[in-house]
DNA sequence: AATAAAATTTAGACAAATCTAAAAAATAAA
DNA sequence: TTTATTTTTTAGATTTGTCTAAATTTTATT
C-alpha cells in the first residue's frame, strides 16, 4: 500500500485539484479562501507537499499538482463520492446533508475498504450531486448525471434514468416523446414555478413541471 | 451535539475503559503498554482528560473514568463495533481483518450517521467477535460471559466472544473449528499446564492451551 | 519608469501530542 | 525501618499544522 498522508495534506491536494479543474491555474489566495485558512499557512503546506513530491512549486512563481499529487487527489475524491453515495442510497440521508460527513469519511485509509464499498454499491458512476466517481485506477468517466432541473441551459444531454417509476409519470413522458436515450436540451427555465422548456431534435418545444423535471435524469459529457 | 474530542483522547478513554473492565483498576503503565506509548505520554494525557472533566485523577494516587468519560468511551465502542459488523456483514470482510479499519472509522463524529448505520444493520446486539454493542444511550445488554478456564466440566456452552483479537489467535481458533456460536463442552482440565480438552459435537476432541482458553468466552444456561 | 497595491513568503510564536532523561513518590525487600 | 526497586511525574525537546505581523516579490497604476 502507498504512503499515508495526513488529513490536512489530503485536503490541500483535493482543494488544489478542484481549483485546477475550474480555473486552470491556482493561486495561494485561492487555496486559502477555499480552505478557510490563511495564505501563510498555504505557503507552509506548499513547501511540505513539494518536499513530498506531490506538487511542482517555485516560490512566487506558482504551483500545480504533479502526477502523484493528482493521483492522490483523485483517490480522495473517489472516497468522498462513494461515501456520499452510500449515505444517500443506503442510509437514507438527504443529498444536502452528506457533504460534511463525507469530508471525514474520505480520510479513512484502507484501499480494500473503499473497493469493497464500491462493489457493495454496484460501482456507481456518479455521486448524489451528479459528479463523476473516479474508478480505483483514478480514471474519470467524463459523464455527469443530473436531474433536468440541474441541467445547464443549452447543454445537450441524454435521458439516462427516471426517478419515480409510476405509471402516471411514464405516461406523461411517453406522450411528450421522452424516453431512455432521448437526446434533449433545456431551452428555458422559468423561475416562477421552476417549470422547464425542453427541445428535442426535430420536434417542437415542450414544457414540463418542476415535479417531472426532478424525476428525469440525464447524462452529458463535460 | 456534544463536544468533539480528538482521536487520541478518544483512544485513551477507550483503552482506560477496557482496562477498567478487565482489571478493575488501571495504572499508568497498563495504559502505556495497551496503547504502545510511553508512561510519560500517558501522564500528559491524564492531565488533559482531567482538565476536560472526563477522568478522576490525583497524581501518584491513580485514576478512573468519571460518568462523562465512561459515556464517551461507550460511544466509541458502539461505533467501533457497529462498523465491524458492517464490514463483515455488508462488505464481506473476514472477522479477523476488520479491527484496524474500525479503529479509524470509530472516530467519525456524526451521531446521526451512527444511528442510521445501526438502523441499516438491523440493530445488531453483538459485533462479529461476540462483544455486545452498546445502544445509542450507551446501555449494554449484560450478557454474562465466562472464559473457557472457568467453564464447568461437561457443561455445554456456546462461544460468545474472543478476548484477544489478534490475527494469530483467530487463525488458531479457525483451524480448530472454534467460531462464534460454536457449541462445545470441556471434557478435561489438566492441572499441569492448565490446558483443556474440548469436545465439539460430531468432532474428535481438541486440546487448547491456557493462553487460548483465557481468551475464549462462552455463555451457557445454568 | 516610478510608485502604489496586491499577493506571497518569511520569521517567530503557539497548541497538541509525543518523546527522552532525570527527578520524585510509592512500593517492595533486606 | 532503611535501602533498593519500580512506578509515576516533571522538565525540556520535537513534529505537525496553524497563526500574526512584517518583509519581500510581483502586478497594476499613475
Amino acid at each position: 500500500m502507498g504512503p499515508k498522508y495526513s488529513s490536512s495534506r489530503e485536503n490541500y491536494l483535493k482543494a488544489i485539484f478542484h481549483l485546477q479543474e475550474i480555473h486552470g491555474t491556482v493561486t495561494t489566495n485561492d487555496v486559502a479562501s477555499e480552505m478557510q485558512t490563511r495564505p501563510a499557512s498555504v505557503t507552509d503546506m506548499l513547501k511540505k507537499l513539494k518536499a513530498q513530491k506531490l506538487l511542482l512549486y517555485e516560490k512566487y512563481k506558482g504551483f500545480k499538482l504533479n502526477t502523484e499529487g493528482r493521483k492522490v487527489a483523485l483517490q480522495i475524491i473517489r472516497k468522498h463520492r462513494l461515501w456520499e453515495f452510500f449515505l444517500v442510497e443506503k442510509l437514507r440521508f438527504g443529498w444536502d446533508e452528506v457533504h460534511e460527513i463525507a469530508e471525514e469519511l474520505e480520510h479513512i485509509s484502507s484501499k480494500k475498504l473503499i473497493d469493497r464499498l464500491d462493489e457493495f454499491l454496484g460501482y456507481p458512476k456518479t455521486d448524489p450531486h451528479g459528479d463523476p466517481i473516479p474508478d480505483s485506477q483514478g480514471r474519470w468517466t467524463l459523464t455527469r448525471q443530473v436531474d433536468l432541473l440541474n441541467l445547464p441551459i443549452n447543454q445537450i444531454a441524454e435521458v439516462s434514468g427516471i426517478g419515480d417509476q409510476s405509471a402516471e409519470i411514464l405516461e406523461l413522458l411517453n406522450h411528450k416523446h421522452i424516453a431512455l436515450g432521448t437526446r434533449l436540451e433545456v431551452k428555458k427555465k422559468f423561475a416562477f414555478d421552476n417549470s422547464i422548456e425542453l427541445k428535442i431534435k426535430n420536434q417542437s418545444p415542450v414544457t414540463i413541471s418542476e415535479h417531472v423535471a426532478k424525476n428525469v435524469f440525464v447524462k452529458y459529457d463535460e
